[in-house]
DNA sequence: CGCGGGTTTGAATGAGTTCAATCACGGTGG
DNA sequence: CCACCGTGATTGAACTCATTCAAACCCGCG
């Protein structure tokens, strides 16, 4: 729960106490290894995961092996909101790292937020926030090249680790090998690796093991035609 | 708000008398012209907008004048949901073709659907459903042929108009020019109409001047990769 | 030391874009 | 009624960006 709260706290009045309800909770703490499954796409769910470490990815398959990633989950996201209603799920979940989830009962997470109000103003709001991603991530495969593509998602996840962890850094640890990128943006491997290697030698970025070094927001925010607003980082009044 | 009622009555016991309360909320009727621009980019929105009738599109401009449509909006179709948390929009919404819209102010909307617990269910179904189709959204401009887009697009807003009018016809009133499309599907004007040309070749489908004819929709549905059940149509228990 | 997953590089290919010309058609004014 | 116009659709040719396939490379690990 702490991400998910450090992340609310930043732009609203809400502290440990709101969520106090919600984390007394019964749930079950999960651990799964990376690449582990977690939602089947036609799976019918009753759960609201939150994430507590690591990343996941929401993806759909097509029937010729082509993989979209639609999302990546981290620390503080949560889902499956969609389940409150129990429809079937229209896409699976699985692991992109080392992963710990919580997972809380639908009918208990839903009368654990009426409760309280603040907490789901707050859950309203991050899911207004998700879907702002999900908007850009439309407008990225859409009709933006490959380097912008490429510099624009290192710069969004660069912002949402932030707003969790409270600082924007110039490092972006990323723990997923480069096919994850290319399932994410619509690209091929080989082209994610040329992009990287073309901002690199353009020295807006330099790649290490784990991440990526920012060595110039300004001109990759440009280059990137990256603008952060759409993430709706600005204090909100509940 | 005919066609948002047909629309929910077709998947849960929800009449017109449930929707009174909606109904006889103060409102605007309002009417655009096509092309006429309803909410701007970074326009701070308290209203809800129900389309009466006519088609809208929700897009983004980036500077070099590149446009990514998100999605049509079609009669019985509602936003910006957003608008509850006062957030600023990140993107815009206009008309696409001429359209009447309602216009609700957002407390008065949330008011009503507290006042009936049927109503909420319903738009929160709404909302999933939006959001399902946002995200195959995000498939389709990612992992798909030109081929595959097309045909994927159309037997979608086939299957929504469908939602709203109670059958699925083989004709699709498509009253957008081909350049929507293109901004729609990531791709030129020129490569949509290619495209066009070449499923007309296959015989799949046909043009009138006003919309599509589906010819053969099984085979459609095959080269297209369209499974409808994204769209979540089946009846559902609230 | 050798294996294996992931990354990089090269060469050939291909899907989609761009630019420019042509076409089709509905509306307008003479 | 016809000439003219303008918007949108179509077609062709050249080009570009990204893909594919295959080989080489890198590096951590048994």
């Amino acid at each position: 729960m702490k991400p998910l709260i450090k992340r609310v706290a930043h732009y609203a009045d809400v502290g440990p106490r709101h969520f106090e309800g919600l984390a007394n909770l019964p749930h079950k703490i999960e651990v799964h290894k990376a690449g582990q499954e977690i939602v089947s796409e036609g799976e019918t769910v009753d759960f609201v995961f939150i994430i507590e470490s690591g990343w996941a990815i929401r993806f759909d398959l097509l029937e010729d092996g082509r993989r979209q990633i639609l999302n990546f989950m981290l620390p503080g996201d949560c889902f499956d909101m969609m389940s409150l209603t129990n429809a079937e799920s229209d896409h699976s979940v699985s692991a992109a790292t080392n992963l710990t989830l919580r997972r809380l009962k639908a009918t208990d997470f839903l009368a654990a937020i009426r409760q309280e109000p603040l907490l789901a103003a707050a859950f309203w709001w991050v899911a207004v926030q998700e879907e702002a991603i999900l908007r850009e991530q439309i407008i990225r495969v859409g009709r933006r090249s490959a380097k912008e593509r490429v510099g624009h998602l290192i710069l969004e996840l660069n912002r949402r680790v932030a707003a969790t962890s409270g600082k924007l850094e110039n490092f972006l640890y990323l723990p997923v090998p480069q096919s994850l990128l290319a399932d994410m943006l619509g690209l091929s491997v080989v082209h994610i690796s040329r992009t990287l290697t073309k901002l690199k030698a353009e020295k807006l970025i330099r790649t290490t093991s784990d991440g990526v070094q920012i060595l110039d927001r300004e001109r990759l925010e440009q280059v990137s035609n990256f603008d952060s607003r759409y993430l709706h980082l600005e204090k909100l009044k509940f």
